[in-house]
DNA sequence: ACAGAGTACGAACGATCGTGCTATCTTGTC
DNA sequence: GACAAGATAGCACGATCGTTCGTACTCTGT
């Protein structure tokens, strides 16, 4: 089930093919077919298993840092950590999947919409909780909060699939606190 | 040609079939396959079409602009401009392709990654000149600031990919605005 | 001991993939 | 009008695609 992930993030949603994630793990292409029903069916489970990795590995970590700010910046720093240490071999899995489910209308692409509005509902909640702590501005709009650092994101994500320069994550750090208004200096007087 | 970057914004760089694009031009197969050689030198000039129009949809009207600050903000409308435009009927050509190709070394990727390098430096220089010219703080990173510009520009791309909701574009110009400190108000005193 | 469910297998299907080979047709030049 | 050059078509190839079918083998409950 991690390998159709894998596989899926180096071949897209629509390449990954039964045959070959039957010869990865090592069993025959009507077994692999037996267990789904359906190409469609694989690749909803393909994104489910994805969401499951995505939820332990990057929103969990985040969400035991402290409420507000806190957690705002460690669900930023989980993700390119996630990225950093390849969780998914071909970078951020749903980054891929949105772009090219999106021209596919049908429930995998609705799948995918649904856990980014999901994902995006999170970061609003943070920024707002923040706000509430008088962790930001008070004149800071959430939305376009929640827009920007989405983009931070997606621009780490491909810049890092593109280049695998790992000064990138350290770039889309330092922009997502300076963004904030963290001050990331030396405990200066 | 346009035809197969449109095919290509569709199924992505793998998914462009010789048959799809043949029957899409109701030639042969053989027809199509003996202009190109290959499907890799069919990628390719792909590629490069979708270079051109990009030039001549998005980079050329910006270029018409004051340089410096409005040049800044004149290329990001005319980036949204083309996406609601449907110039290219699956979104960004680019965004979708990098991701599509970052997994896959070859000469493809690299064409891929130059242009997205060109087009990173572009904006870097209208930063630079937007800085001589005291248009943007001193203090502004262009760097950070570039990295910024291409997240909104990715944010915008993908969110308009999987919802279609011009409202995302609207988001992303007044993020744009607001990040370059233009004041966006109605001529107030 | 036996029926039934679950799991995996091999073989085959029609379709499509990228790629060759050969023939036809158009076009420009002498 | 003859002829080389280039573009397009037809056909076939081996491979792979998603899918189906029939068949084993391993459990589990009675």
């Amino acid at each position: 089930m991690r390998e159709a992930v894998s596989l899926a993030t180096l071949d897209g949603l629509e390449g990954l093919s039964i045959g070959n994630l039957a010869s990865a793990l090592d069993m025959s292409k009507s077994g692999i077919y037996a267990h789904f029903g359906s190409k469609r069916d694989l690749q909803l489970a393909t994104v489910n298993e994805a969401e499951r990795i995505f939820q332990a590995e990057v929103l969990e970590p985040a969400l035991a840092a402290a409420p507000g700010l806190a957690q705002l910046v460690a669900v930023c720093d989980a993700y390119f950590d996630h990225l950093m240490r390849r969780t998914f071999p071909g970078g951020c899995f749903f980054a891929g999947a949105a772009l090219e489910m999106g021209t596919r209308p049908g429930p995998v692409k609705e799948q995918i919409a649904a856990f980014q509005g999901r994902l995006t509902a999170l970061i609003r909640q943070f920024i707002i909780t923040a706000l509430e702590q008088h962790e930001l501005p008070a004149d800071e709009d959430p939305n376009a909060l929640t827009f920007e650092l989405n983009g931070i994101i997606l621009a780490a994500n491909t810049n890092f699939v593109l280049r695998a320069d790992p000064a990138t994550l350290d770039m889309a750090r330092s922009v997502v606190r300076r963004r904030l208004g963290i001050t990331t200096a030396t405990t200066a007087c």
